[in-house]
DNA sequence: CATAAAATGTAACGTAAAGTACAGTTTGCC
DNA sequence: GGCAAACTGTACTTTACGTTACATTTTATG
């Protein structure tokens, strides 16, 4: 629970003797700067002396001058920092380049999971967390970097996740393993690629459950997806942008992690005891 | 007016020695509370000597380091005291909890990209864009994908890309070919990785310009670098998040194949007519 | 490659600032 | 009005911070 100073010093102005009060006072009226500045400063602007300023910093809790103007400077960029006032300084005119890229892209994020329910996410969460099943991870041109993201998160949570990468004919071998009850996440955006889909139905005729994260024209792999995540991908450049994308990775990395929680918990231990050695 | 210290640092820090632009990226990624600190721990943060700390100041103008915290501490007092932040302050717009974790991925973004001048986008984009040199992409654990997405684009709006893969051996045989006037872009986040700093290192030695993708707490390849991004990556999840680094790259490849925008036509018309054939 | 110039870190210094002991002053209470 | 308790300031001590001198390393130049 971090109280706010300004309601710490209100909360405690009366039980204060009068000097301290001064000094509180002081330094509600000018806050905060008052209080970044030496204890002579201090004391002098409010008109006592030094060892009360000292007292007072005492009495609301701090254990010496410099730990209470930590804490004053914490507080102040905590809040220049928040995003709430950050508009502010944005609309600077003097900043003027904003980027416009990064602006479409929050857009697109915003929009992307207004349009994710959360039954949706905990269905694919579930997916991706049947332990006992196998998780084939597999993207497009551009989206596989995404995929290969996912597998490197998703691999030290749980067993059984395989990235599909390199050349189709590597991926077909790969079929023959796949049956019901297993998993296969697929990311495919404009211009859609023939191979993916070609896989995918090949995988969907063997029982696969097939979870798809395309953009917001749906790849034609929707016809054979159990569970279909849209994301929008729109950008003011000659690229469209796949971070509402690589952000539903993380939200399902996220997801999946505190979902196995436990079983995760014991594994990355492993790990950590194997990469010791 | 007063310019403000942010801008004054953009303007001046073109002119900088090597450490004294590191106390500035390490000011910036950790506006403004590092600089609020003492001379010390300052310089800790930045990895230079407390002399550097004064060097740096002074050259941005000011003759001792409490008169740069006085005028940090006034800079940040007018924002907060401002009545724009004031009522912003009151109204906070969090919605529900729909996600938090896109919620701070957004917030990581947006700060993020206001921590990037378009000064130092345009510095980094420029040495992405020389043609006639090199370009080496390189990330750690979880960072390659994104420095592989990167490549897949900018591999068709220039050539020379190399998106260094595999295992470390790997890595260092290309070395031999890298030499001034080439460009390393590396991606590295905490855990910061031994393998990746080794290597920052011997391509500096080689005369290679470093461009730093990497967190707010600045890798230790910060040193190398001739060019340092910092993006938030702390959400509420077990794991970081890379999303503001993720928009970085796809704001860089944006600003590369905009600038590069007649070879590259020409050369994407190419491209098309093989894939056709 | 030699030389000068610039940059950077180490280590020591002086000082300003926080912190403290104690005596003086005020306040409250019988 | 006398006494005790709480409060406050003066004067001093100690800490740690900014600063500087200088030696070492690095970089640029002919």
């Amino acid at each position: 629970m971090s109280t706010s100073i300004s309601e710490l010093i209100a909360e405690k102005i009366d039980a204060m003797p009068a000097s301290e009060r001064r000094a509180a006072q002081t330094l509600i009226a000018n806050y905060p700067l008052i209080g970044l500045r030496t204890v002579a400063e201090f004391s002098g602007q409010a008109g006592v002396s030094s060892p009360t300023i000292l007292r007072f910093v005492s009495r609301l809790g701090f254990q010496s001058y410099p730990e209470f103007q930590s804490a004053l400077q914490e507080e102040l960029a905590a809040q220049v920092q928040s995003p709430w006032n950050r508009a502010a300084t944005i609309q600077r005119p003097k900043d003027g380049a904003t980027f416009p890229l990064m602006e479409a892209a929050i857009e697109n994020i915003r929009e992307t999971f207004q349009h994710l329910s959360a039954q949706q996410l905990g269905d694919v969460t579930d997916a991706l967390s049947r332990n006992r099943a196998r998780l084939y991870l597999l993207g497009g041109r551009f989206t596989d970097p995404i995929a290969t993201y996912m597998a490197a998160h998703l691999k030290i949570v749980r067993s059984g996740v395989t990235h599909l990468a390199g050349q189709e004919s590597h991926w077909r071998d790969q079929l023959i393993d796949m049956g019901k009850k297993d998993v296969l996440l697929v990311f495919d955006i404009r211009r859609y690629q023939d191979s993916l889909l070609r896989f995918a139905e090949k995988a969907q005729a063997r029982g696969v459950e097939i979870v798809l994260v395309t953009d917001q024209w749906l790849s034609p792999i929707a016809r054979f997806a159990r569970h279909v995540i849209a994301g929008r991908t729109a950008v003011p450049s000659p690229w469209d942008s796949s971070a509402a994308l690589f952000l539903i990775a993380e939200t399902l990395i996220a997801e999946v992690t505190r979902k196995l929680e436990q079983s995760s918990a014991d594994r990355i231990r492993d790990l950590e005891q194997l990469r010791d050695n």
